[in-house]
DNA sequence: GCACTATTGGAAAGCACTTTCCCAGATTAG
DNA sequence: CTAATCTGGGAAAGTGCTTTCCAATAGTGC
C-alpha cells in the first residue's frame, strides 16, 4: 500500500483568472486578487467554518468573541461573499428570469417594473431578456435560466398561434420545470403554467358594447398581427360586444398589421385609403397603435373626434396625455407584474395550475365622444 | 499512523434541496433531481473529465467516437451545465448589472434596450435593477453585483449633488472595479469610471438660442428637483444659450418640480398661479414634464403654441406623437445604451477613464411654433 | 524492430463555499 | 464527585464543475 505524499502543487489557473482580465494601468489602484472566505479565516485566527457559520447567518451559534473577530477581518478585507459559489454549495440560486417582448415597450415595461419591485423586497435578482416576441429566443433563455438554475421564469406577452415554435418553447419550459424551476406567464394559458391572464375578449367585448352605445355603428378595427393571439382575442371580443347590440363588423373593415405605432399609422393610411365612406369609430387593439392612428387622421386633416372615433387598449400611462384623450381599456400593468412575481415566488399550487383573471376596465374619454342621433 | 478508513456517508444535503423545493402535486410530472456532468459520464461510460471536454467545447481534443457518446448521454438525460459551478470553477461569469432609476419610465426603458441587445449578441446575461434614483440603494445593487461576481456594472442616470451618497456609492464601486469588474456610468462623469455622457448643457444651449431665433423673448422653466444633476445641467446650459442672445432668465421664473409627468403638470400650474404676465415659452427640462405642462396648459383652456409655447427634452419616442408636437432635444437612447455596453466589455481603458460625450439634437416642431414680430 | 514523439483518456486537485460529524470543555443533575 | 447534557469550535466531505499532470496507446523515422 502507498502513501499519498502531497506535493506542493503551483496554484490553480482559476486563482489567477480574473486579476488578470485587467491589465496594468488602471486608475483607481490596482486589482486585488478575490478575498476568499479563507482569508477572512486567517486574518481572524478562525476555522473555515466558523468564519462560514458567521458571514451565512446560519442556525448555528458561535461565541460573541468570534463573531466579532470575523466581522472584524470581514470588514478589514472588505470580503464578499461569492453567490455563486454559495449557490453551488447549497443547491439554492436567488436570480428569477424574466422574459418580455421588447422592454422599450411601455405595456412590457410596466409589467417589469411591478416584478422587479417584488423581487427587490425579496432579495432576489433579477435577469431579463428582450426577445422581439420571437419563442426561439424565449426558448433559448428559458434554457440559459435552466443553466442558471434559476427559481423561477417569467414569461411575458402573448403567445402566438404557430404551434411549432410553441411546442419547443413548451418542452423547454417542462424541462426547467423538471429541474425544480417554477413558470408563470402573463398572456394566455397554453404552456400548462401558472398564468396572470389579462381578459382581452371580456375587456374588447365591454368597449364594443359602450362605443355603441355611444351612439356609433360603423367600426372599423387596426388588428395587429395576424398570429398574435392577443390580438386575436381583443379583436374577437369587439366583434362579440358589437354582436351583443346586433352591431356587425365588416370583415373587410379589419385591417391587420404591426403591434406599434407605425403599425397603427399603417393601417389607419389603408382604412382611408379604401375608399369606401369612413366608420364612425375605429378600434387600435393596443394604445401604441391608437397613437399612430391619431397621427395619420392628423395629418388627412381629419379631427377626432368630430369627424371619426378612436379607441385603442391598455391605458399606457405614458399615452395618457395624447390629444385628444383616448378611450381605452385600463390593465393594471404593474399590479401583473406583482402578481406574476407572487404566484412564481409562492406556493407552488397542488393540483392543476393557476390561472388568474385581470379584468380591463372600460375608460370613455374625449376620442369617443358620443355620437349625436343622425 | 492511521489510515483513513472511508465511510459510506448519506448524500450531501445540497443534493436533495431544489428537489424538495417543490412539493408532490406536479402537473406535468415528477421533480428529477438535477441531472449533473458525473451523470453523462457514467451513461457515456467515460471519465468526468473526458465529458466535460466534450460539453465546455475547449481545446481539449477528444476522440470523435467518445465525442458522440458523450452528447447521445447529454441528450438522454436532458443535460445542461450548471453555470453557476461552472463560473465558480473558471473564476469567470457571464453577468452584467444594469441599475436604472425607473424601468417604467421610457428614458430608461430605451437604454436598457440597447444595452440588452449588445448583451445578447454576446451571450452575457442582463441583471437588471430599478432603484427610484435612491444612490444607497444603488451601492446595495453594486455590492450585489460584486457578490455575484459580475463582469460589470452599468450605472444609468443622472449623479445627486449630494456628496455623501455620491461618495458611498462611489466607494462600493470603487471596491467593485479592485475585485476586476468594470464600471460605466450614462451620465454625469462623478465617479471616476468610463461615462457615456450625454450633453445636456449644449444640447439645452443650443434649444435656447433656437428659440430665441425663433422670436421668443420670455422664458419660464420647469427644471425638475434641485438635487439632480442632469436636470441643473439642462437648466444652466438653457439659460447660458438665452443669455447668448442678451435674453435674461428670470430667477423666479424657474419651477422646480418632480422629473415626471406630474411634476411637469404641478410646475406648470404653479407658472399659471404666479399673477405674472404668461411668458412666450416654457422649457420642460424633460419630456415627460413638457407632456404634464400640456395637459395643464389645456386644462386653462390655453393653447399651444399660439398662446404660449412649450419645449422639452430627450424625444421620446413613445411621445413623438402628442398633439402639438413637442420640439425637444434628441438624444439617440438605444445607442448610448449600446455604447454603454461596448464601453464595459471592450478593452479597459490604458490611463484615465474615458468618457464619450453625446451631442443632442435640436428638433423644432409644432409646439414652438415661431413667433410674429410683436 | 526500436527509440521518439504525438495523441487522447483519466485520476486527482482545485475553485469558494456549506454542512455534517466529532470532540473538548463547560455546565448541570444525581 | 462522577455521569449526563449542552455548547461551540474545527476537520473533512460535500456541491458541480475545470484543468493539470501523468500514463497508455498509436504513429513516425531510421
Amino acid at each position: 500500500m502507498t502513501e499519498a505524499v502531497p506535493v506542493e502543487r503551483r496554484r490553480h489557473p482559476a486563482a489567477a483568472a480574473r486579476p488578470a482580465a485587467r491589465p496594468a494601468g488602471q486608475p483607481t489602484g490596482a486589482v486585488t486578487p478575490q478575498v476568499t472566505l479563507q482569508d477572512v479565516a486567517d486574518r481572524a485566527g478562525v476555522s473555515l467554518t466558523t468564519a462560514s457559520r458567521v458571514v451565512s447567518e446560519g442556525p448555528r451559534k458561535v461565541g460573541q468573541q468570534l463573531i466579532e473577530r470575523v466581522n472584524l477581518a470581514v470588514a478589514e478585507l472588505g470580503y464578499t461573499a461569492n453567490l455563486q459559489a454559495r449557490a453551488v454549495a447549497t443547491g439554492q440560486s436567488s436570480t428569477i428570469g424574466v422574459v418580455v417582448h421588447d422592454i422599450a415597450d411601455p405595456y412590457f415595461a410596466s409589467i417589469a417594473a411591478g416584478l422587479i419591485e417584488v423581487a427587490y423586497a425579496r432579495q432576489l435578482l433579477v435577469c431579463l431578456s428582450s426577445t422581439s416576441a420571437d419563442e426561439f429566443r424565449e426558448r433559448e433563455y428559458v434554457a440559459l435560466m435552466r443553466a442558471q438554475r434559476a427559481r423561477a421564469v417569467i414569461l411575458i406577452g402573448s403567445r402566438s398561434a404557430d404551434v411549432t415554435s410553441r411546442e419547443s418553447l413548451r418542452s423547454e419550459v417542462d424541462a426547467f420545470r423538471r429541474s425544480g424551476g417554477r413558470v408563470v406567464t402573463v398572456g394566455q394559458d397554453l404552456l400548462g403554467v401558472d398564468t396572470i391572464m389579462p381578459q382581452n375578449a371580456a375587456g374588447a367585448d365591454a368597449l364594443g358594447r359602450a362605443l355603441v352605445t355611444q351612439g356609433h355603428r360603423s367600426f372599423a378595427v387596426l388588428a395587429g398581427p395576424r398570429g398574435l393571439l392577443t390580438a386575436r382575442d381583443r379583436l374577437a371580443g369587439f366583434r362579440a360586444g358589437l354582436q351583443s347590440w346586433s352591431v356587425r363588423l365588416d370583415p373587410a373593415a379589419v385591417i391587420y398589421g404591426e403591434f406599434t405605432r407605425d403599425g397603427g399609422y399603417e393601417a389607419m393610411s389603408t382604412v382611408l385609403a379604401s375608399g369606401k365612406p369612413l366608420p364612425d369609430c375605429v378600434f387600435a387593439v393596443a394604445d401604441v397603435m391608437a397613437v399612430g392612428a391619431l397621427a395619420r387622421l392628423r395629418a388627412a386633416g381629419l379631427s377626432v373626434p368630430a369627424d371619426i372615433a378612436v379607441a385603442g387598449f391598455d391605458d399606457i400611462v405614458t399615452l395618457r396625455d395624447v390629444y385628444p384623450p383616448l378611450t381605452t381599456v385600463r390593465l393594471p400593468l404593474a399590479k401583473m407584474g406583482e402578481m406574476a412575481a407572487s404566484l412564481a415566488l409562492g406556493e407552488a399550487a397542488a393540483g392543476r395550475h393557476r390561472v388568474m383573471p385581470v379584468p380591463g376596465e372600460v375608460v370613455l374619454r374625449e376620442s369617443t365622444n358620443p355620437r349625436p342621433p343622425a
